[in-house]
DNA sequence: CGCCCTGATGTAAACGATTACATTTTTGCC
DNA sequence: GGCAAAAATGTAATCGTTTACATCAGGGCG
């Protein structure tokens, strides 16, 4: 593979001169441009990104990390994060690290060299501290508990959010609501299920264990919970799912059962994915802006490098909104609009 | 942030023993591999892979350039890309680019010292020639047409998957078949196409021009398409869709102008997205195992990788199967189960 | 004791670029 | 034409590694 050196060498000019083109070129003389470039191109030469990110100390690529890559959420995620990314002129290095706090630690050391900064997503409570990631490195984390000040942050209105679906719930005439509750040990699980509470006492209603129960973000897993919830002697006569996916997996349940949905069971869940929309009936949800999520943490990450020095702390937190639709027995609002899915555009 | 060198100093060892230490460390003597890993867990060092690759030429590092991130299949895609890389140790760097062959050739360009190989997906036909990219650099094409042997190539079986289901709505009694075409210019629409006539003609039916009207691969295109079949003089009983958006689209439609589907109207997709099953009634669609074909593609890179030398090009072929419901009339077959999305663990 | 061999460690040259600084060429002006 | 300033180009150090090769310290042995 040809080097700057054999364009060089070709065009009889110095490296430097060859550098100076592909860079800044203002005080190359055209004519030898113009020669430089033709040599280039018939070599196939192009720069060595690695070898110049060594010198220059700039990669302009940022690393993501994310627990997971599947499914609408980090779909959009990364639709967020690259389209904001490139638009600044940066690369994504995405990665995946399952469980595990020295998971997250290898693969963040894995990226010393090729990134800028590190976009880093560990919902788990318990991978609580960073310590021994290459210092220096901007990071900003997504959707995780925030230690300290340590680091940027990025996460959603959980709480806001699991509250207001709820006291919509209460809204329309329900006191027993239950809650299918997240992953043990995830950040935003433990977040709605406050906010969940606070409704409740809010409205003065009386906090129900037995109307608690444990699910995983599966659908699987609402799905089985729907059924223990009917198997109960004083039954709920709402549930509000910790995100969509459990709710899809109780709404299932229910008509199986023969449960009249939202007749006899209202159901809302979390994260307005796009599904919901098609659902029978519609599922009321909350509406969470998730390639904002990703634009907004790349532009927090952007300024911690572009400021290393001066750059304070933050910690944002993407605003939600409630989505009414007939499972919540709410008003019939939007049907299904003809465009939806509108980027879904090859295949 | 520390280097090397550093580590070097503090242990008093040279580079070339913290070096050691890092790698093979074979022939290190215990106490000094010791000494330099406390030393370098102090100062929190972690290897400059940049560097590294400088010198080694590997990067373990894929790139991986696609026409979109949006949406299930490349959510589908990157996922078993990612797997599969991962299982062998290489990381991936996600980039999309956007229309237009400079626009992948400079996306090419800005991988080289980046990584080892590259997928590249550009289904566009008229992006056919990619004489700019730095020679040399293992690629493998995904769903693209065939140029030549230049390249190694994962596709699917569009033209079968397509001819099967049409088939299908043949053997269920239809005759008056119409198609909605994928996007001008892409190669899976074309192949799509040839698979439709080809079922057409093999059952002897009379190929009908009006029948075969142009989409776009978006659920508005389809909408807009069934509009236009249901003013036909000669209307068609069945209607294949050449991606599942435009299908849902189609669905949409007809169920707004009162169209009764599948009596009226058998409707078949392609791609066999989760949201088929969830559909009223359920999609019939041609199901492509979209992670094997990411994986696949990314074992044939890694060969190219590494048997540079002798390695003989690929054409690789991703089988598909027809999945029948309700919505071309056919059995009323599986139920949504109640696990489905299973790896939605998070949000 | 001197020799060779072995195993551990150090030295220094790459890798492919950028860039401060030095040098050469061109240009403008008298 | 000659000279200074400006413009163009070249030289060489540098980034953080790896690794071939050189060196060095011991140990075994005749």
């Amino acid at each position: 593979m040809a080097t700057i050196k054999d364009v060089a060498r070709e065009a009889s000019v110095s490296v430097a001169t060859v550098s100076r083109v592909f860079n800044g070129a203002t005080v190359v003389r055209e004519e030898t441009a113009r020669r430089i470039r033709e040599v280039a191109a018939t070599l196939r030469y192009a720069p060595h990104s690695g070898a110049r990110s060594l010198i220059t100390n700039r990669t302009n690529t940022l690393g993501v990390l994310l627990p997971d890559l599947y499914g609408e959420f980090f779909s959009e995620l990364i639709h967020g994060i690259d389209l904001t990314a490139r638009k600044e002129g940066y690369h994504i290095l995405v990665s995946r690290s399952w469980e595990g706090r020295s998971e997250i630690e290898e693969a963040m050391r894995a990226m010393r060299g090729r990134v800028d900064g590190m976009l880093l997503m560990s919902p788990d409570v318990h991978a609580d501290s960073m310590l021994n990631v290459p210092a220096n490195l901007p990071v900003v984390l997504l959707c995780s508990p925030s230690r300290g000040h340590e680091c940027d942050s990025v996460t959603i209105q959980n709480f806001q959010g699991a509250k207001e679906i709820v006291a919509h719930l209460i809204a329309v005439g329900h006191t027993r609501i239950a809650i299918i509750k997240g992953s043990l040990g995830n950040f935003d699980a433990a977040e709605r299920l406050r906010g969940y509470r606070a409704a409740l006492k809010d409205a003065g209603i009386q906090n129900d264990a037995t109307l608690e129960r444990q699910g995983d973000f599966t659908e699987k897993g609402g799905f089985t919970v729907a059924g223990e919830l009917m198997a109960l002697r004083n039954r709920p006569t709402a549930v509000f799912a910790a995100n969509d996916s459990m709710a899809i997996g109780a709404l299932s349940a229910f008509k199986q059962m023969g449960v009249r949905v939202p007749e006899e069971m209202a159901i809302a869940g979390f994260d307005d994915i796009p599904l919901c929309r098609y659902m029978d009936p519609p599922l009321s949800s909350v509406r969470v802006h998730i390639a904002d999520l990703g634009a907004r943490a790349v532009e927090v990450l952007l300024h911690g490098i572009r400021h290393k020095n001066d750059h304070v702390r933050r910690r944002e937190r993407m605003s939600t909104e409630i989505v009414i639709r007939r499972s919540s027995g709410g008003e019939p609002a939007e049907r299904p609009p003809p465009t939806l899915n509108n980027s879904m555009a090859s295949v």
